[in-house]
DNA sequence: CGAAAGGGTTCCTTGAAGAGACGTACCTCT
DNA sequence: AGAGGTACGTCTCTTCAAGGAACCCTTTCG
């Protein structure tokens, strides 16, 4: 569908969404995440088309956020793992996760928990500031040009 | 492009895409939570054809992610702003700024900075517990089947 | 040997994205 | 009164990616 790129703009969001804002990415994401790593293991638990599900491990692969690697030679046989820039992407799984769960999990409840190994508490996670530690959300900052920022007209 | 339908997976992240997943979402979002919250100011800022944004805010107005107010009766003129439902999504755009600035900004920096009112000071999110208030990735957690899991062989 | 498993590749069809012209309601300027 | 401008879309046409399914190659198993 001759989809706009947006890598090049001068946003972060616009060059987060470049890398893994396809539809299907954080899916393959999660289930990598999960231990489900494999071809058609993917194939089949995401429902996905073998062609697209080629196309987008290859772009994850190139930009660095899943490794592929060969776990068995004869037969050669690979499956696919989070580098350590994918691995710092499932912050953003784990916000969507509590979004979903709040605005769209109904009746059933949520899904998936997660304990935190820190408490041993089953919790989900807030946005904190990392300078003073308290809360942080879009209604409490104010959003200034920095560095990088466009220069604009 | 027959897109597949994410909205009745049992999965929070699957859930989330289906509303905010197609890539334009999250920048029409982001340009309405800083004030640019019109047909024409979002159609030229994004350079999104009008008669995809014309659909997006559709979806985002049904789905309960904006509104669509009239800010002048004569001549009638209509501008998008968030709901409560839309403004938590911007945690979601706050991450994605986060990781956008570490792995994508490059040498310029980042093109945007937030000032916390809680301090004052310029700083990002970071992920916490809500238990325990701790740091909380993805790789101290366990993740277990909750309540609104499906029932899968 | 034939069949199956793993990991893709190739081909065709369909339908969404993009570009841009057009429409409508209103206001302002001369 | 007419010309021009602005805000907010709708319509039409073309192009290109998603989906689906068949096919391919290598190796192992029965």
């Amino acid at each position: 569908m001759q989809r706009t790129r947006f890598g090049d703009m001068a946003c972060s969001i616009a060059r987060t969404l470049d890398v893994i804002g396809e539809s299907w990415s954080p899916l393959i994401l999660r289930n990598v995440l999960v231990g489900i790593g494999r071809f058609d293991q993917l194939q089949q638990s995401l429902g996905i088309s073998r062609k697209v599900l080629t196309e987008r491990l290859k772009w994850l692969v190139d930009n660095d956020v899943l490794e592929r690697r060969r776990y068995s030679e004869r037969p050669p046989r690979y499956e696919y793992a989070l580098t350590a820039k994918g691995t710092e992407l499932c912050d953003l799984l784990m916000v969507m996760v509590r979004w979903g769960d709040r605005w769209t999990a109904g009746e059933a409840g949520p899904p998936v928990l997660y304990r935190h190994h820190a408490c041993g508490e089953i919790g989900h996670v807030e946005l904190h500031c990392s300078v003073c530690d308290r809360p942080m959300d879009v209604t409490c900052i104010d959003i200034l040009p920095g560095p990088g920022a466009a220069v604009t007209a």
